[in-house]
Formats: structure tokens, sequence, C-alpha cells
DNA sequence: CCCGTCCTCAACCCAAGGGTTGACAACCGC
DNA sequence: GCGGTTGTCAACCCTTGGGTTGAGGACGGG
């Protein structure tokens, strides 16, 4: 499991962690404050955080001990590229379907 | 893990099951035909296709013994609206953020 | 300088996941 | 109706993953 889109879904199919993305869409937070509202420990939303900064979609810029972590929202748009891609494919196929089925229809209708 | 998100998100977390959907883009087929190019087993890939029918990426309309596996796009759509939603709030914080910056280099312009 | 706070590393536990083999049920062609 | 093909179920292995406790390292405010 070492390609980036399954890192990223991975990360992100897990309910806490989206919690946690979705906290860090509000703005910059640390571990501390991140793990404030859940019961888990702070040793386990530390993994989580890690977790998601191994996806790249977390990053801590500073070198500090208490630093901030901060939101990557790019790598979202690989998965959105990623799925778009192949639900337009299926979409598209839906579309030629019914052209068929039209044509089918007017041929019954004229023979 | 029994909301509807995560099983979507942990499905796609695989190389295997991604390459079932974007060839089920292309069209129905069957679990031999969808299991040939790999080189696991069959049972292997029957697996994969019920954890995507569980996520609901998948269905499988006919009661038939060799019913066609059939690619739901709908639910893909879940995903994008759950991510489009924090990439477009964290882009407007970014904005926000630039009108900020923006306000304090205009005061210290004009004294 | 030093104590408390914040965070991470390490070792461990248990559940879940992907893979295999083996058996078996259901269907199709004939 | 029978034999081969097709798919699933069951039991099992080993690895991964989320969680915990325990220890320890690095800052920051006094």
């Amino acid at each position: 499991m070492t390609d980036p889109l399954s890192r990223v879904f991975s990360a992100l199919a897990d309910p806490t962690r989206r919690d946690l993305v979705a906290r860090l869409a509000a703005g910059d937070a640390t571990v501390g404050q991140l793990a404030a509202p859940y019961r888990v420990t702070v040793q386990a939303v530390s993994k989580h955080v890690k977790v998601l900064e191994d996806a790249g979609l977390v990053s801590r810029s500073g070198d500090s001990h208490r630093r901030p972590v901060h939101l990557e929202a790019d790598v979202l748009d690989l998965m959105t590229a990623w799925i778009e891609r192949y639900r337009r494919q299926a979409e598209q196929r839906y579309r030629r379907l019914d052209a068929v089925l039209a044509v089918m229809e007017e041929e019954t209708q004229e023979p």
C-alpha cells in the first residue's frame, strides 16, 4: 500500500480522521486541541495525525515542539480527480446507452 | 465502521478494488471476467466485489448465478460531496486570510 | 534553571483485512 | 440428466491498524 491514492483513501476511511480533517478545514490546530473532544488518548490522536501527514493531507511546517497541524487541501483534488474520471466515464456509457435505446425505439416505430 | 462513508473510502483504499471500479466504468462484467487479469484467485476477487457491493459502489441486479457486476456511479458523488465541502471551506479560509493581509498592507501604506 | 505541559516513541493487545485452499451449490450446454 | 464451468461459503494464516499503557524528550513560563 505504498501508492499515494491508497494512502489518501485509507486515511479518510476512518471517522475520527475525517472529523480531524473537517475541523482542520476551519483552521490550524495543535495535537492537544485536536485531541480534546475525543475520548481516546492523545497518543491515539497523534497517530491519526501522523497517518494524515503520511497521506499528505496535513502538514506541520514549524520545527517547534508545539507546532500547529495544517490541512493541505490540494491532496483532496487527487481523489476528486480519480473519482470524477470514472463517474464521468460511467455517465457517458449511460448516455450512449440512452442513445442506442432511442435509435432502437425509432427503428421499431418505422420498420 | 458501519457508516456508509467509511465503507466507501475503505473500499477504494485497495488498488485492486480501484482497478475493478475503473474497469467497471467501461461496462458491466462477470466475476470471472473481472478476475481474469489478476494473479489472485477468483475467490479473492469475489471477496473484493462483495466489499464494493457492501459499500454500494456496485450492484448485481439479476438473481442468476452468472450475473454481471454493475457500477453504481451515484455513490461516488457521496465522496465528492464530502471532499468538496471541506476543500471549499479551506479555500475560503485562504481567501479570507488574503483579504486580511490585503487590509493590513493597505493600512501600513496610509498610516 | 527547572517544573509542568505537550507531544512522540515503543511495546503490546485484539480485531479486521487480504490472501489462500478446499468443498460445494448452481447454472449452462449438450 | 450429467459434466464442466462459475461463483460463493468456510476455515485458516499472517499482516495491518486502531487502541492502550508506560516512558521519555523538548519547550515555555516562572
